[in-house]
DNA sequence: CGTCACCTCCCCAAAATTGGGGAGGACAAA
DNA sequence: TTTGTCCTCCCCAATTTTGGGGAGGTGACG
């Protein structure tokens, strides 16, 4: 006997991902041997959701696979959902999408990993693992983004930077392209302030660039 | 009698607007001093239109005031059922909002002039008399946005810049606010390439600096 | 009245950017 | 094959940016 088997039951995983191949390639690596349990597939939520209802709480997943960008309701949608029928499922989204906004919804919604579809065969099964044993799986560049998410909201973000009014003005035309110059003349100052509200503008935002700086007005909503 | 008589009638203005208190108003500056009959106001869209459809050619506005942001149906909306039922209507958009793609919708229905509320009475007053001749009445700041506008679809903007995969690369990160050394790093190139992606970047987006670059790259989705 | 934030102007020097130039190789289309 | 685009690397010099410093003035707030 491997040392697999020791624990009583084998892990109980559901998928939920509309591409057909790619749904069999995951059901395949669900294997004894990985430790894992011959898995329901679902193509849609609607499905998997109505399954979640009607099968006994014993019969719960220990793991859900998501895929996001179904048809039909979101996978995020689901998220909650499930949740709520089966508690103890840990929910796995595995997609395409790489974008902060899936990201953090899906975290928030509830979801314990987000793998992406370049993973390969042995991540996703190494994944399910994790998170059955209460981890939370994610693709590396996934990681990054979360971290570096959690950063920007640890840090005493205070909604809106201050600007003063004339920050606020020569942020406005860096964001036009203005070189520095240009910028002293629109707004009727030497070079020289141009620069000094600039430095200022510069410490506010946390940046050492224009470039930078108009990046996070343009992101951030400044102008 | 005053230069203004010599005109046989007076200036109709119809109002739409829901707010109710700006809607006196702008009722209240209609005078006969002013060369405006006393108009007719509408707290929303379709009353005005019943009202079009069932008045006298005679009885048809000269000068439209139209808020949009209305309850029901866009105030947008109205000014093509206006044309078709008035056509030598002078609309005039009364709003709040500033932005690119409510202005640019409007023209392109084809209101005559485009004001913010934050325009005083006499403003308005002036406006009215501006379409009724022909003119195009808009708030400084309107004009100016219509201007770049109109510079930037005049300017033969080949729909997509068509930037190679490492320009765009180059770009993405110069958006994350990235130096040009930083840059080179992280793209495995030389300073003197990534210099040279720069320059050639710098051709294709018509800027003269990162921070332009960041803004229209922001601005045009190129990211 | 002192303090603090803001605006204005200036000096300075290291570093980066900008904008020319050239040059070789890969690779695909004409 | 020739042409063209793209990627890579380099040199150069003028200009700009960056980031310190200081300094005087205003006006608000306690």
């Amino acid at each position: 006997m491997s040392d697999i088997s020791t624990t009583d039951s084998l892990i109980r995983v559901w998928i939920v991902e509309d591409h057909a191949t790619y749904r069999r390639t995951i059901e395949r690596l669900c294997t004894p041997d990985r430790g894992l349990a011959p898995p329901c597939a679902f193509s849609n939520g609607e499905g998997m959701l109505t399954a979640l209802k009607h099968v006994g709480t014993d019969e719960h997943p220990d793991v859900m696979l998501l895929d996001v960008g179904l048809p039909g309701r979101s996978g995020l949608d689901l998220i909650k959902d499930i949740h709520q029928h089966a508690p103890h499922c840990r929910i796995v989204i595995l997609t395409v999408f790489e974008d902060e906004t899936k990201i953090c919804e899906a975290i928030r919604s509830g979801a314990s990993g987000y793998l992406l579809k370049t993973a390969g065969a042995e991540a996703v099964a190494k994944a399910i693992l994790e998170a059955n044993d209460g981890g939370s799986p994610m693709s590396p560049s996934i990681v990054n983004r979360v971290v570096s998410l959690l950063a920007k909201l640890m840090k005493p973000m205070p909604q809106k930077v201050a600007l003063s009014p004339r920050e606020k003005e020569l942020l406005t035309l860096m964001v036009e392209g203005l070189t520095a110059k240009e910028i002293a003349v629109r707004m009727s100052l030497s070079i020289h302030t141009a620069g000094t509200h600039t430095k200022n503008l510069f410490v506010k935002l946390e940046v050492h660039s224009r470039a930078a700086a108009v990046a996070r007005a343009l992101r951030d909503g400044l102008v």
